[in-house]
DNA sequence: CGTCCGGATTGAATTGTTTCAATCCGTTCG
DNA sequence: CGAACGGATTGAAACAATTCAATCCGGACG
């Protein structure tokens, strides 16, 4: 393959010039540049981002590890900060940890070795360990959807306990006196902070947290939801309605309780979380707490380049709250 | 950051030692090898990969260029290739065009430059023009989702021609008489292949092509569906049945019908395309064409794997051909 | 005792780019 | 006419790894 100094050759310059051409060009005399791009063309030459990037000393990519991709939720994460990325002319590289810390650590290692500008993570534990290597080397690393638990890095999150409360405050004032809550794996901050949220409301109520029945998953799919709807039919009493960590989940639970003939709201009222595109499109329209996914995505990443291009170490570290919101549709009713 | 150089100074060997630590430990004696990892460790040494990628040549990261990440299917492909790939050892880039062809050529051109040691493409268009330069520079690259227009790469589709006539079949054979296509941007292959199979149905029916109204959209997703959809309602006389070039055009039809008051499947039945795991969920469950998406994602990340690791030319392009298969659901029956 | 062998280690060459001090050359000015 | 200037161009250093021929060293053997 054809190298920057091949076409110095054909084009009668030096490799300086070759060099000048692609990254000044104003620099270059017309004629010499039209020779040099001659040359580019006729050697079919593409310029090696790795020798770039091994002078450079870092890449210019951006990396973001999600917990899963499946879920429509980080899909649209993923795009606002891929949009963000590019107008700042980067690339970014999606990864999912599929909630595992060995494939977290694993990725974390690719990515320090690519030397990428910096790090989109959704830890896949609560104390972000993994994390503590790139806060020694001074990778720039934006946790999102997620609170920074230090000083080290920036964060975007969105408001849990509030989202939590917003579900089961109106499942509450719907007359529910008994919740369910179908969780996810427990050291996950979201799900601790969303069932936090749900006993604030169920406490403002005047209720106990005895009337909040955690159904746990270890996932957060639709399969682990009709896993927890099978659960749910089996408790006696039955709760009359449930809250779902996520809209995954909530449509597997619904899926459950419709194939067993328990109707959905009349009998069970669901909300779910994160207010995905296709919980509209559902058997019954879910109720959902809607994240504002793209600008999360779009904010961190945002924050990412700040700290990555800052040079004189006049960053300060932020953590960015979102709000959440409510969208009420069928799947939420008063109990019988 | 520290380099291979300063290890070898802190652990009093030379670079090749330390490279060789690496790469190859059993050629080490182990006291020397102790000696090397203790200072990395120490040094917090990691390794360089754009200086490996310069020396090899080419990365060891395989990019996957898709048409659209917020569809279900794609992710599926995802899966499968990253599956693939990380059992070879390698990262997965994974990218959107947005079926938009400057998007494509601008991503091409950054794999170029990335040196990625293939590529797996949907392209944009029918042509497949973008790719000709990856022919040129003998660059691997792999088909997905379409079949090959040249000899020049190997290629894994799903019979589209196949899957319309499965689709259209069941409506014909269920008694509708006049199907509405909606379908998608018209340079993709897949679109009018289950166009083609649709017609095949028709006529085995002994209908002929005006028994296939098509409603045309330039998109792919959800909201397309709701607009297409709408034109549907339209439409005088109404055709009884339509059939979707997607489940996200499939559910946004739903969508629409549903809110206007009109039966599905009593008064219009309808037929998805992909079977994504929302469908299952939907309002009404949603009869699609099921194909085999994370198959499809590995058997071409396999194929591009093959085609990257010949040495001495004995690659032969193949292509690969998979059969879809339908799953009825409530969203169709018979008509009035 | 010298030679040979083989495994461990070395160190220089190599990879493709960017950058920057040095050089070249044509103009202008004193 | 020489010097100073400034823009265009040059060419070598630097980046961080891998690789491989050369070297080193200890032991075995003649």
């Amino acid at each position: 393959m054809a190298g920057i100094k091949d076409v110095a050759r054909q084009a009668g310059v030096s490799v300086g010039t070759v060099s000048n051409v692609i990254n000044r060009p104003e620099a270059v005399l017309p004629d010499t540049r039209a020779r040099v791009l001659a040359a580019i063309e006729e050697l079919g030459y593409v310029r090696s981002e790795s020798a770039r990037q091994l002078r450079a000393g870092r890449s210019r990519i951006m990396a973001l590890l999600v917990l899963d991709m499946g879920n429509p939720f980080f899909v649209d994460i993923a795009r606002g900060a891929e949009r963000a990325a590019r107008e700042a002319g980067l690339g970014v590289m999606v990864c999912n940890s599929g909630q595992s810390q060995e494939e977290e650590a694993e990725y974390l290692g690719l990515f320090a070795e690519q030397r990428v500008c910096g790090v989109l993570v959704t830890p896949a534990d609560a104390t972000g360990g993994n994390l503590e290597a790139f806060a020694r080397h001074r990778i720039p690393h934006v946790l999102v959807d997620r609170v920074a638990s230090s000083k080290d890095s920036c964060a975007v999150s969105v408001d849990d306990v509030r989202g939590g409360m917003l579900a089961v405050g109106h499942l509450v004032s719907a007359g529910h006196r008994s919740v369910a809550y179908v969780s996810g794996p427990g050291d996950l901050h979201q799900i601790r902070d969303r069932r936090e949220g749900a006993l604030a409301a169920l406490a403002e109520a005047g209720l106990g947290p005895e009337a909040l029945v955690e159904i746990p998953s270890d996932r957060l799919d639709v399969a682990a939801g009709r896993d927890a709807g099978a659960r749910l039919l089996g408790l006696v009493p039955r709760p009359t309605a449930v809250f779902c960590a996520n809209d995954l989940l909530a449509l597997g639970v619904l899926q459950s309780l419709y194939a067993a003939g328990v109707r959905v709201p009349q009998d069970v009222a669901i909300v779910g979380y994160d207010d995905i595109e296709f919980a509209a499109a559902a058997a019954v329209p879910l109720t959902s707490v809607r994240q504002p996914a793209v600008v999360m995505g779009r904010m961190a990443a945002e924050l990412l380049l700040e700290e990555a291009e800052d040079e004189d170490g006049s960053h300060r570290h932020r953590s960015v709250v979102l709000q959440p919101e409510l969208v009420v549709r069928a799947s939420s009713a008063a109990p019988r």
